[in-house]
DNA sequence: TCGATACTGAACCACATGGCTCAGTATCAA
DNA sequence: TTGATACTGAGCCATGTGGTTCAGTATCGA
């Protein structure tokens, strides 16, 4: 079941990982936006701009449609619940690594005390 | 500030979007691993898994430590604890976004309701 | 109808990525 | 001392990325 999300979260962490993407998202989260508004307000080309949102679509992250000459931008149907599980996941892992070599270092003390 | 935190956004984001270094993020939660013990286990050369401690490494999220042949890799300071907030933060503003779009329907259904 | 607007696709560029091999170097163990 | 082990670095390859320009096509508005 694991496996059937790793593509997934390959390709969300992989368009979050480029900060005007992050930006757009943020845009979006604003309201809806056409290509144009964002190029214009990433400083991009019209073309730049589409790939980004190309990517961002590709990972379920923004949806759009075109009606007349313009495409618009909203945020798609993904809210990163599989990303936020991921982090958290891994957070209680680091947790409870850092404790266990906690414990190991009282233990270390505790028979250097001894010796 | 915001800004300060980009960079560690784009090579945490990064790291994690390769499902390698994801395994190996969950297989030094489980204890410390030498680069031939994590070359073995994800089958990739010495070489190759090396690449990848380095990308985990230059994020933070890894840091290793060479004594007589052997590096030994562990997990790094970093707990992922601003990735949590960037993602925590987005799923926010998508709650918001779409109670607004439910809003908006709502709206329409009553206005349509009334001509 | 005609110009302006909005996008689209192909093609190019420099550079990064994810893998590999191969040829080292350094260390351990017998 | 010598062989095996563990890594390291250079360099190759195919592919992807983040941007561009340029040449379209489609639509809108006067």
């Amino acid at each position: 079941m694991a496996q059937y999300q790793a593509a997934a979260l390959d390709a969300s962490f992989a368009a979050l990982s480029d900060p005007t993407r992050r930006g757009v998202l943020v845009r979006l989260g604003r309201g809806d936006a056409s290509i144009t508004d964002l190029a214009t307000r990433f400083e991009m080309t019209l073309t730049g701009m589409k790939k980004h949102v190309g990517v961002l679509e590709d990972a379920g992250l923004v949806t759009t449609e075109k009606v007349g000459r313009v495409r618009t931008c909203k945020l798609g149907p993904r809210r990163l619940d599989t990303e936020l599980a991921w982090l958290e996941r891994y957070r209680q892992l680091w947790d409870e690594r850092f404790d266990a070599l906690d414990g190991l270092v009282q233990d270390l003390k505790r028979k250097e005390q001894h010796s």
